[in-house]
DNA sequence: GGCAATCTTGACACCGGTTACCATAACAAT
DNA sequence: ATTGTTATGGTAACCGGTGTCAAGATTGCC
């Protein structure tokens, strides 16, 4: 049985205006910073504010304004390190702002991917959502974005869509000046293990590496290629294959971070001493790249930066198509390359 | 969906009460699948619901139930495979629920910690909030959530909290079985890398290891003991404090496996072979631990079933007691140990 | 002093759900 | 037929904020 007494409740913007002797709305302005208030008004109300602590309900806030402040974030996870450090930057920039993440791993081979983002976007109703590869790759999912209307970024390597709903690094030119440095270093027979069919972010490393080798007149032949899928494991049996050949490859560059420390075991395994006999690249500068021995050469992506930037076009919407979309890499040599030995 | 026409704001309660001709009121009961109601009229409404595509809005059933289905999530990274584990053992457990998981990523050194986490909890209302290590072992900010009407659940190595608001995993036990198997193998000298000062989980693992060393009557003097912050320049820096003594170790453990992978690189650059002249062992199975050369014994932390179990305790507080608490851990062998040569 | 222009402020409906309470219909028991 | 009981659905108030619009207070100006 409550009694009239004190309640155990929060604050309402009715206590507050009650003990300050306006009404809600003029609360309703001091809280929202309404430029047309009294001076004097506003100070006594913020004391109320402060004296009661007085938050105001965000759910409440939510509904009035037919706007939730909340932003999203789906991955399935192939790196996470790099999910980790996109919800740092998106932290980072929410930090002065009231906005707050929310995550949604998924699994993109589940059979009813589409219908269980469809329901993640309906139930939620966030303000906009982030996509990371390699789902941001999956044209489908961003039309499914766009047709209930929910806000998207996505996150890639190439130009998937226009800027407003895009951050981007460049991996093609990336990895295009990593095997230049190789080649620089005296390699001329330089191994590439690719990324997964169908993943624009491999496709766009394989060209990477074509370019560097056509301009320099090198020959981009079969032998020197091998699929990965971007897991540890497939990284050791391309390793495998590409170092079995009649003429192994002096260097290999490695599509990310993880096949590339697949390749190293591999070698060592086989008394292959990098970088020695082998030089080893991969991409993404992940946590792992500096742990593992010897430390990788490796291409960094500021995500952290990009993380920021997919925030604040899905925080500032009219701005969306001017904040910045294009991210340049960074080439990190660490112990694992050097000049062939020959 | 029929209808292809223009794409109307989304269809509200109302919407639906109109179309199937009952009133807003019948429309919740089958929303909330109320046991007093017309079968009949049940299934039109829910005709009604799927042929509009109706989703309830979230912000507006958390005004009116005074309840908000989003679970939080706070971090200050100390291993991103273990947060991202976290986040998808939660996931497994809300997927059938309305839940949503809000994470935050804080600066646990920073000067405000206190205000920021105050700040959040009071700004986002949430149902419950999961905390990581290390902060879970921060008595203050359970305080904190507690004094705040916030209900929470602490991750941790020890028994830190009663059960409806922890789960556990028994570090100490853990690691004492890993050490003893390497007194099995043959080890007298077993070093032990440390984990941060005042870090309740590396107090754990540091008696196990102790443990272990006195059950066997082997001496834990104090060159066989180094201290690192579970990074891996410290976990480097403690490798080459224990490895230059006078009578080096024949075994490390490390309290955790990035600090592992400091060692093993160490060592290899000295020429030490592992396992043929040191073994290692390292602690939690990160994804880093079977991609290193040579893959590392380490011990597996069942994190993503603790998750679950952490969120179901949140989801439902009632049975929060009664839901597991204590978590085994797993051994999990690879190739850095081996018996010592001599 | 009178009147318009501007600044402040509050009454009230509304966002999209929920509950409390009441009204009616259906059905059984007397 | 009257009454009691139980199903079922409607009305209104409410959750805690917001927008609209107009009234009241101030000020400027002739």
């Amino acid at each position: 049985m409550a009694g009239k007494g004190k309640r155990e409740n929060k604050p309402t913007i009715n206590d507050v205006a009650r003990l300050s002797g306006v009404s809600k709305k003029t609360v309703s302005r001091v809280i929202n910073s309404s430029p047309l208030l009294n001076q004097a008004t506003r100070e006594k109300v913020e004391a109320v504010i402060a004296e009661l602590g007085y938050v105001p309900n965000p759910q409440a806030r939510a509904l009035a304004l037919r706007r939730n402040f909340v932003l999203g974030m789906i991955y399935d996870n192939p790196n996470a390190q790099m999910v980790l450090n996109f919800q740092e930057g998106v932290l980072d920039a929410i930090r002065t702002t009231e906005f707050a993440l929310l995550v949604h791993p998924v699994d993109r081979h589940s059979p009813d991917l589409m219908d269980h983002i469809r329901r993640f976007i309906e139930l939620q109703r966030l303000h906009g959502v982030m996509i990371l590869p390699p789902l941001s790759e999956n044209d489908e999912i961003a039309a499914l974005f766009a047709e209930l209307g929910c806000n998207y970024v996505r996150m890639g390597s190439a130009e998937l869509d226009d800027p407003a709903h895009l951050v981007q690094s460049d991996d093609r030119d990336a990895v295009r000046r990593a095997v230049e440095y190789l080649i620089g270093q005296g390699h001329r027979r330089i191994g590439l293990v690719e990324g997964p069919e169908g993943f624009r972010s491999a496709m766009e490393r394989c060209a990477g590496w074509k370019d560097a080798m056509n301009a320099h007149g090198l020959d981009c032949d079969d032998t020197l290629m091998a699929r990965g899928n971007y897991t540890f494991e497939t990284g050791r049996e391309a390793g495998i294959a590409l170092l079995t050949g009649a003429e192994p490859p002096t260097a290999i560059f490695a599509s990310n971070d993880v096949m590339a420390a697949g390749v190293v075991q591999v070698a060592l395994e086989r008394g292959i001493n990098i970088p020695g006999d082998l030089s080893v690249v991969g991409f993404d500068d992940t946590a792992i790249a500096a742990v593992i021995s010897p430390p990788l050469t490796t291409v960094r992506w500021p995500i952290r930066l990009m993380a920021q930037s997919a925030a604040r076009k899905l925080i500032y919407p009219e701005a969306a198509s001017k904040e910045q979309s294009q991210f340049a890499t960074e080439f990190v040599p660490r112990a694992s390359t050097a000049s062939p030995k020959n």
